[in-house]
DNA sequence: CGCATGTGTTTCACATTCGAAACACCTTCG
DNA sequence: CGAAGGTGTTTCGAATGTGAAACACATGCG
């Protein structure tokens, strides 16, 4: 609990224009309605949470020793205690194997088996079904290419500034077709 | 847990683009990122969690009688459940009061006390220099109309189609300036 | 070599989240 | 009126998610 009295911790004041609250908003709540669809879909679909679903799908992606704990975690945005959590259900399952790997004995390699290959190929059809329906259906393909050009701009950003980024660069941006 | 060998209840098909999957993932990871960054700051700042504080800020913006219980649900996208769990812990804390709505005594109310007030006046630029700093300075001002155009349209089709929205209407969008 | 320090992962305790069932009040209709 | 069915909220039990501490291996340096 943060001392009532402490002082306020001055933050560098900027205004903000409504329509960057707009913004904002409408990207948290859409993407929040489509995440809880698509995980109630993956439920009774292939009986795992999307959680689960996107590590698996991830792994299934990636090269055939497996991935990386740490490197999961990072891209799915999920602490590495709950990575292994999720995991551990996962291998329970048969659908992921645990390796180590060579190089480094620290490192755990998670590794994908025919039963999770299955899974995969079993969910992604509904997965991408949701998404499709109630996001991607609505945009016209403008809409997208904008949408994935400054997101992923923006991305590329943050995955170099973890939490405090550098109060330095100014805006760059994206261009507009 | 569904059973193994029941048939895969195949899916309305539809090839994705490379495109549309680009637009989704950046989605997906800019704004857990964004969130995640925010949790952390407003935890530190004004102790709670962004999930709290949120619940606390939308009734700050809302009128003076406070607001219902599963307008706030409905809004942030959590279950009714999930919101009764935090507002208790608001609650608990002196930030909000809970009332009943005299027209229909199964509502309750939400209200923000002055405690709650001087909270929400605490947090909110810091939350706001966190969106701002990740997200809203790597933007555009083009970008952002654009943005909150395109999500806020998307968001209107699915707030009237909650979970599986009716596979008559095309695809409506969003022009572009 | 042998410790001091750093990195990758898991364990542990606890906070949060959800769905289903229980409750409480409203509304409709016989 | 009074039972039947709706809607709004909470309770309850179980699953999930987190940070801090514990572990285990790696690396650098005296």
């Amino acid at each position: 609990m943060p001392i009532p009295g402490s002082p306020p911790d001055p933050v560098p004041e900027r205004p903000v224009s409504p329509e960057e609250m707009r913004a904002w908003a409408a990207l948290l709540e859409t993407t929040a309605i489509v995440q809880h669809a698509a995980d109630r879909r993956l439920r009774t679909a292939v009986g795992m949470p999307a959680a689960q679903f996107e590590i698996l799908a991830r792994i299934f992606e990636g090269p055939k020793e497996g991935l990386r704990m740490t490197e999961i975690a990072d891209r799915l945005v999920v602490s590495p205690s709950g990575l292994t959590y999720q995991v551990t259900r996962l291998v329970e399952r048969g659908l992921l194997e645990r390796g180590t790997s060579a190089e480094d004995e620290r490192v755990v390699l998670a590794r994908i088996t025919d039963a999770g290959r299955s899974v995969v190929a079993q969910g992604v059809p509904q997965y991408v079904d949701v998404v499709t329906t109630m996001l991607l259906d609505h945009l016209t393909s403008n809409d997208l290419t904008t949408l994935a050009d400054i997101l992923e701009g923006v991305r590329g950003q943050l995955r170099s500034a973890p939490l405090r980024p550098r109060r330095s660069g100014a805006s760059r941006s994206t261009k507009r077709r």
